[in-house]
DNA sequence: TCAGATTACTTGTTAATTGCAAGTGAAAAT
DNA sequence: ATTTTCACTTGCAATTAACAAGTAATCTGA
């Protein structure tokens, strides 16, 4: 579904390059996995992860990631302070991509959470569905 | 088989994390596509690829991905001024990664390659069979 | 054989990005 | 009413990327 976005000079229409420029960075695909494994959906929450994130670039990450439709904004209707991020479908379709990052360094780096990789490597497509079902009963009004 | 190296600081042993502490910039993945999908194997054929890497980073990031053991270099016994770049099977294990990036951007990206495309969703196994071949028909002593 | 070309770089220098610390304004909690 | 929380912004230093030019070793063609 490559929707006619009139975007700015990309080095390359390759595929593999379109993504790399979108996703090619050191934190986008931390944000991506900590709303898609951790459920996490705010900015607070984002900061406080283990890698420490620096506020400032997490806000320029954020910005980009909705810009390219990967995650939404929404106001929290219970606290005016608060804004709710959450995974658009075009987000949640990077699944298989996160998780065959994760393979490979099972495979080949040092590495902790045995027990995520357990899970993957047991059925793939099941905990691909899984991920997949907790999205949707989480985020029932998005994009 | 996570061999154990110990290595610098990670930000986290998250095994997303080191892949995307690895392969997390503007550059190497495409690097990897040339070789993996190109056959490239030269440090001209990658400057002259078409995203136009800088001659300072394309020789940082060989190092770099010869360092993780991602590529490995040989001197060409035709012509003493010439490297031969290859992948490694750790390299060549990346071929899921790109592959589901290639897929990702197909369905949600402007982009070029539709044959690529095509070949991918046709039969994913089977084009992961196919590269995989190709390297190892063209790689006969690498790692 | 030797001038010129090629290959794989390095070395500046400038531009852009990242990271750190501190601050801000609106809303909520006490 | 004051303090705290939240989602940021701003300023600055440090790191990284990009651009241009140069270099040493090797090869090629007259």
């Amino acid at each position: 579904m490559p929707r006619s976005r009139p975007r700015n000079k990309l080095r390359s229409g390759c595929p593999l390059n379109v993504s790399v420029e979108i996703l090619g960075d050191r934190w986008s695909l931390l944000i991506i996995r900590d709303m898609m494994l951790r459920g996490f959906r705010s900015y607070t929450q984002f900061l406080d992860s283990y890698e420490r994130i620096a506020t400032n670039i997490l806000a320029h990450r954020l910005k980009k990631l909705e810009h390219y439709g990967i995650i939404a904004t929404q106001e929290d209707p219970l606290d005016g302070r608060k804004l709710i991020y959450t995974l658009t479908e075009k987000g949640m379709d990077l699944a298989p991509v996160l998780t065959e990052m994760v393979l490979w360094t099972a495979a080949h780096e040092e590495h902790q959470n045995p027990e995520l990789i357990r899970q993957i490597k047991k059925d793939k497509q099941k905990f691909l569905a899984v991920v997949r079902q907790r999205w949707l009963e989480n985020s029932s009004t998005v994009d």
